[in-house]
DNA sequence: CCCAATTTGTTCGTATGTATA
DNA sequence: TTATACATACGAACAAATTGG
């Protein structure tokens, strides 16, 4: 949580970009580069400002939209800190599954639930064609695959089928998996320095099959909904690539959660 | 197009409120009372400061969010505009259909096709029980429901089932349902000063029906992918409740749309 | 084609309020 | 209480897009 002295060079002209789109940049590469870790705390306003030479609203304007975009993370009286993968964020941002509720689901706030997990399955393997168009891998190179279910209530609900470049995730054993104190990822994070900024995800309608139907307790054929989801890190690069098949009879796919108005 | 001289008040002292978000909710109730109708201009940015007693700069902050929310429209040069619904804006906030692609889809921008409607039912009913919880109705209340099929590159591909109460848009009739020009949502805010603002979703695999499984030209119990969504208009008020049965074999479910990074 | 008026977009600097330790 | 940090609010100057002459 301490304040490193950063490097903060004056930026450099970059054409007709705005300045404070440049600072954005800046600031991604800082924490990209590592500069500045998870839960770390930057600088104070005034400090990098100055330090980049540019007034603070300008970085002000920066920080807001790292802020929107989940990157940094402020908290008045006491800095600005590099986000951090814990579960609340997971819930909030990756976890798009909930109980089904009364059709006025816009009223009431649901109590988020975090789903237990178990894994059910794990190899190393190489790269199939959808993998590689997915995470922009060659033909063949090696990936980690593994499996996980999700329970809600003591219901199974979610089949997770993962899979990661081993290349950055050296190291990453079923056992590290499995004693992880946190979520996936907050481990692709803290142990691998991977982070997960955003995801695109793509649903469609399916009959389970008989691995998913197993796991999952219900008869194969059986309407699931299958989501396909490429996780993001800092510039548009994709590190993970997971099908989750969702058993939707007593729970729900929600893709963005109610915010104010 | 024109600009109105309007009614700009100096705000009320309203307790520990930021003055922007006052100057927020103001610029709302000009919108919702009608004062601004969807396509004309507001008055420039200093001669609505200036009205509500706050500088630009505050005054701007209160844009910006009803900007990010999709109520106002600026224009660097021109204005700024009461958002209007057309067909791109249904398209991009609305419409989550997209026809099955690479599994690279952060890659390439996908042409967005507008899909073809024809209406395949129309009638006056009463509210059943998911209705009046879904659109805050009483039971027995007058509804419209009307059901439209919506094919892209010639497939149908989408089932909707649409309820509406009936006192919001009186006169409503299958034949102008029919002689709409443009979308639908466009249709609610010309012809009904009815806003759709924002919606929410919720998705499920189920087994087509046969109603659905016919008008989708597909056998009946094929896992079919429903969408359950409330569109909202000011105060989160809801106004439609819509059903959306998918055939996604060859396409997919989309929740957000790519954005830049 | 260029100029001038209008409007939003960007950037600066400063002052004051509020939460935290 | 005090110091520090972010949050809000103000005002001013210049840049860039648009429109019409």
């Amino acid at each position: 949580m301490k304040t490193e002295p950063l490097n903060l060079t004056p930026l450099g002209d970059s054409g007709g970009t705005p300045l404070y789109l440049q600072v954005k940049r800046a600031l991604l590469g800082l924490i990209e580069s590592g500069a500045c870790r998870p839960g770390q705390s930057l600088p104070n306003e005034t400090t990098i400002a100055r330090g980049l030479g540019v007034s603070v609203g300008t970085l002000r304007r920066a920080v807001d939209e790292l802020v929107h975009e989940h990157v940094l993370v402020r908290r008045q009286g006491k800095g600005t800190f590099v986000a951090q993968h814990n579960s609340e964020r997971f819930m909030f941002q990756f976890f798009h599954v909930e109980p089904r509720a009364d059709p006025r689901f816009g009223e009431v706030v649901q109590q988020v639930e975090y789903p237990t997990v178990e894994c059910v399955a794990f190899e190393r393997d190489r790269a199939g064609e959808q993998d590689t168009l997915a995470l922009r891998i060659k033909q063949g190179e090696a990936v980690l695959r593994f499996e996980n279910r999700l329970s809600l209530g003591g219901r199974a609900v979610v089949h997770d089928r993962i899979v990661v470049p081993a290349s950055l995730f050296r190291g990453l054993t079923e056992k590290r998996l499995l004693d992880r104190p946190s979520t996936i990822y907050s481990l692709y994070q803290t142990e691998f320095g991977i982070t997960v900024l955003r995801a695109q995800e793509r649903a469609r309608a399916v009959a389970a099959d008989r691995t998913t139907a197993r796991i999952l307790g219900l008869p194969a054929g059986m309407p699931v909904l299958e989501v396909h989801r490429i996780a993001m890190t800092f510039g548009e690069r994709p590190v993970e690539y997971r099908i989750s098949t969702i058993h939707t009879q007593l729970h729900d796919y929600v893709s963005v959660r109610s915010r104010s108005g």
